[in-house]
RNA sequence: GCUACUGUGGCUCAAUGGUAAAGCACUUCACUCGUAAUGAAGGGAUUGUGAGUUCGAUUCUCACCAGUAGCUCCA
């Protein structure tokens, strides 16, 4: 038989290729521990993974000698047989070769489901397959990392150790992941925050960054122009406290669904929170005064800092803190409004996104477990995010059960540099907090009547969005955003009087620019100047002096040749207009 | 929070049961220089915190704190 080449290309041989390769683990794990308890072993987007129960701690080194033994049974070449069993002789199979978390898997299965096996040599295991037809086809194999995980994926369940590898038919193809790996841990937003200083974090306040002034170029760029397309859209602004009282939290019903999560303090002993969302605040201001349905909708904005605390093992760069500022608005609305808001909402979030060049994808969360409201309540907020994107045609995956205690909720996820995803922008249809807080306006018939809320952020947390930003640019920054856009760089002393003349017209026309007439050798203030990731830099020597010139080198296309003053000027000036990415 | 691992000057990192090396950065001096590091000198660390073992701990043990990866959770 002729050797056929695996198409990796396709998503189905792709996950067989490494769902084997994850058979051929367990069974090395088990040839070296035979005592080690299965549990699963899946395919996942960048490899695969097994979960084992057992006594002895796997550290690395032993990753190496696990991936020996795979070899080992590769290179034996077994075939794969799938053989099916009735459920009791499967639960008595299974029992038998000590295996309880694949009896516990067998039990969970319906009554009348075809239980299958697949055998490779000695090696059995509950598997629905596909497979391959035999472990000679795996080629490239890498295991990658072992890490804890809960059985099932609930954390009251035993912790299972869990190995991660990644296995192609090529060593090139291995080769070539793994340094794409090596490339993105180059972007990573903690490393690059540290080397632009962008942000810090200290032990004086795990999970609250310090913003450097650089980062806060960033941030109150970002802000500007969150402010101004928000006028654009219709939205006022207003700034809601810090810390409430209790009784507050009550009312809204955080106390009783988000209490673990909160900070309290105390005022003259009277109990207070830290809020750790807006929207109880931003209840309090509607209820300021009477408002008739000629008002709506009635679009509110907020850039309003929170408190959450976040378990400390979740806490991660800028991505995930204890204190961020979500770029909140609560829109306030007529029932028949409902659709176009959320499209409006919609169509805002893929503007904004597009232009930084976001990829994203949309996610419709449902009803959780700890809820308020009726059924009926949430079927209709959930029918009217899902309305709202059909009438759009806009895609979107279904998140069961993941809403927020109060309302469902379209989640708007972006990557990060290892195509982990972070939840930004997020759409949630609340029809609790009106009620809770008793929210009404005067209909055409005169009479009150209860408006519909959405609560909604684009950004999601100005921090993590900033996180989001860094890892994407690899902190080459659009011009708008960047911290600092020109550098000035002099090739001796005797030009500092025209870089200091330049300097002055950079800043008149608004740039942010800085210049480097330290006594060094241009080489060594080029590559400083290039660490810092600064968009533009300028060499001034003496035919520069002459001409009125610049000598002008982008971060994004590199060198770009020589350029008059002026017209360098107007073209970083037209650049941070268009706002070019 | 859970599992595993890690914690050495501002940063990157070496080494050791006998109080710690190097580079970058910083300060000073010399060099006045054309597209990724000029040379020299100098200052800077009781090795995350606390306790224990030991004649002696930064190294070994324990607890705590913080970080990393994953799980759980979430903007």
């Amino acid at each position: 038989m002729a050797k056929e080449k695996i198409n990796f290309e396709d998503e189905q041989i792709k996950s067989n290729y490494r769902h084997t390769t994850s058979h051929i683990l367990a069974q090395a794990i088990k040839n070296i521990w035979p005592d080690a308890k299965l549990a699963i072993g899946p395919s996942i987007k960048d490899g695969f993974y097994y979960d084992i129960d057992l006594e002895y701690k796997i550290t690395d080194q032993d990753l190496m000698k696990i991936m020996k033994e795979m070899k080992k049974l590769i290179k034996a070449n077994q075939k794969l047989e799938k053989f099916e069993l009735p459920r009791e002789e499967a639960l008595k199979f299974m029992d038998e070769k000590d295996e309880p978390y694949k009896v516990e898997l067998i039990q969970d299965l319906p009554e009348d489901a075809v239980i299958s096996f697949y055998q490779q040599g000695d090696f059995v295991d509950l598997c629905a397959g596909p497979h391959m037809e035999s472990t000679g086809q795996i080629k490239a194999v890498k295991l990658t990392s072992v890490a804890g995980a809960y059985w099932r994926g609930n954390e009251k369940n035993k912790m299972l150790q869990r190995i991660y590898g990644t296995c192609f038919p090529t060593q090139e193809e291995l080769d070539a992941y793994l340094n794409k790996i090596a490339e993105a841990k180059k972007r990573d937003h903690r490393k690059i925050g540290k080397e632009m200083d962008i942000f810090m974090l200290n032990d004086v306040g795990p999970g609250f960054p310090f913003f450097m002034p650089n980062g806060m170029v960033i941030r109150n760029e970002l802000e500007n122009f969150w402010r101004q397309e928000h006028k654009k859209h219709g939205y006022e602004e207003i700034k809601t406290p810090l810390i409430l009282n209790e009784q507050l939290w009550r009312t809204s019903g955080h106390w009783d669904h988000y209490k673990d999560n909160m900070y309290f303090t105390k005022i003259d002993d009277e109990d207070f929170a830290i809020k750790p969302m807006n929207c109880p605040g931003a209840m309090i201001a509607y209820k300021r005064k009477m408002y008739s349905y000629r008002d709506f909708p009635m679009r509110i904005g907020e850039l309003g800092q929170v408190h959450r605390h976040e378990l400390s093992g979740a806490l991660h760069g800028l991505m995930r803190v204890r204190t961020f500022t979500q770029d909140d608005a609560h829109i306030f609305m007529l029932p028949e409004q409902v659709t176009d808001e959320i499209i409006g909402v919609i169509k805002f979030i893929d503007e904004l996104y597009k232009l930084f060049g976001f990829k994203y994808f949309i996610e419709l969360s449902t009803r959780p477990e700890d809820s308020m409201g009726t059924d009926e309540e949430w079927n209709m907020a959930e029918n009217s995010l899902s309305e709202a994107m059909k009438e759009i045609g806009v895609d979107y995956t279904l998140n069961e059960g993941d809403g927020a205690f109060y309302g469902p909720k379209l989640d708007f996820h972006l990557e990060d540099s290892l195509g982990r995803t972070w939840q930004c922008g997020t759409i949630q249809l609340d029809l609790q907090m009106p009620q809770r807080f008793d929210l009404t306006y005067i209909g055409s018939d005169g009479e009150k009547h209860r408006p519909i809320m959405i609560h909604r952020v684009i950004f999601g947390s100005i921090e993590r969005f900033i996180g989001i930003l860094i890892e994407h640019t690899a902190g080459k920054f659009p011009l708008w955003i960047a911290p600092v856009q020109v550098k000035l760089l002099t090739v001796t002393e005797a030009l500092s009087d025209y870089a200091y003349e330049v300097k002055k017209k950079c800043e008149d026309a608004g740039l942010r620019v800085e210049v480097d007439v330290r006594n060094e050798k241009i080489g060594y203030k080029l590559r400083e100047a290039r660490n810092q990731r600064i968009s533009y830099i300028c060499v001034i020597g003496e035919r520069e002096e002459e001409d009125n010139t610049l000598s002008v080198r982008s971060n994004k296309v590199g060198d770009i040749g020589t350029l008059q003053v002026d017209e360098f000027i107007s073209k970083l000036v037209e650049e941070i207009k268009t706002k070019a990415i």
